[in-house]
DNA sequence: GTCATAACGTTCT
DNA sequence: AGAACGTTATGAC
């Protein structure tokens, strides 16, 4: 039977601010260097809440006049297609960009696209859980690799149960059924037009 | 393994 | 029409 997990206690790592700067290119290269200079650092206060839940829209109707606080903006019908998805993800599982890019018939960036203004975060929609198909830590809220939005992606998960290694992927021992993977995506979501020529 | 580059779908200007 | 993205695949070291 399952023994209890252990879970090590780790801290989050802080800021490099100088690294900041330099995340600005593409998000691989970003990626590769930060692992690459990563370091263990002193902890710093991060935010962990995953408790606050925002109301979420669920009739078309609701829908079409949506405002995303953060952007001003109206949400989209793709955009609610991305929420829905991720708002399945159960606690303690993850799910990748290029998952739910191909539920949705979609590609990876888009999805990022969208996640990255999720008005509804950390609940009803925990984009937190969403990672990089290596299983990196990836980006949060803008932004990628390193940062204090960072840390807050990885406190939450951390106090979700996901295991990070030293490199922010998440740790290769702790892998097995931690991908969610029975998103529920409504037929008419994966209808695609295929031209008979 | 690192790195560059192209391709992807969606959104904004 | 062009640029920007919380991406990924591929190919060349």
């Amino acid at each position: 039977m399952p023994a209890e997990r252990t879970i090590v206690r780790r801290t989050v790592s802080a800021v490099s601010a100088a690294t900041l700067k330099s995340t600005k290119k593409t998000a691989q290269a970003a990626h590769i260097k930060n692992v690459a200079i990563h370091e263990p650092k002193k902890p710093v206060a991060v935010d962990e809440d995953i408790s606050t839940v925002h109301p979420y829209p669920l009739t078309a109707r609701e829908r079409e006049n949506a405002i995303n606080q953060n952007t001003g903006r109206k949400i989209t019908v793709f955009q609610f297609q991305v929420y829905d998805l991720c708002a399945q993800i159960p606690k303690g599982q993850i799910s990748t960009y290029k998952h739910i890019s191909e539920a949705l018939q979609s590609s990876p960036r888009a999805v990022g696209q969208a996640l990255k203004i999720n008005p509804y975060a950390p609940l009803p929609v925990p984009c937190h859980r969403v990672l990089d198909s290596k299983l990196y830590i990836g980006g949060f809220s803008g932004q990628w690799g390193e940062g204090e939005k960072i840390d807050n992606k990885k406190a939450k998960l951390f106090h979700e149960g996901v295991v990070f290694d030293e490199t922010d992927h998440v740790a290769v021992a702790t892998r097995e059924n931690l991908i969610f993977d029975g998103f529920n995506v409504p037929i008419n979501k994966k209808i695609k037009v295929t031209a008979a020529i």
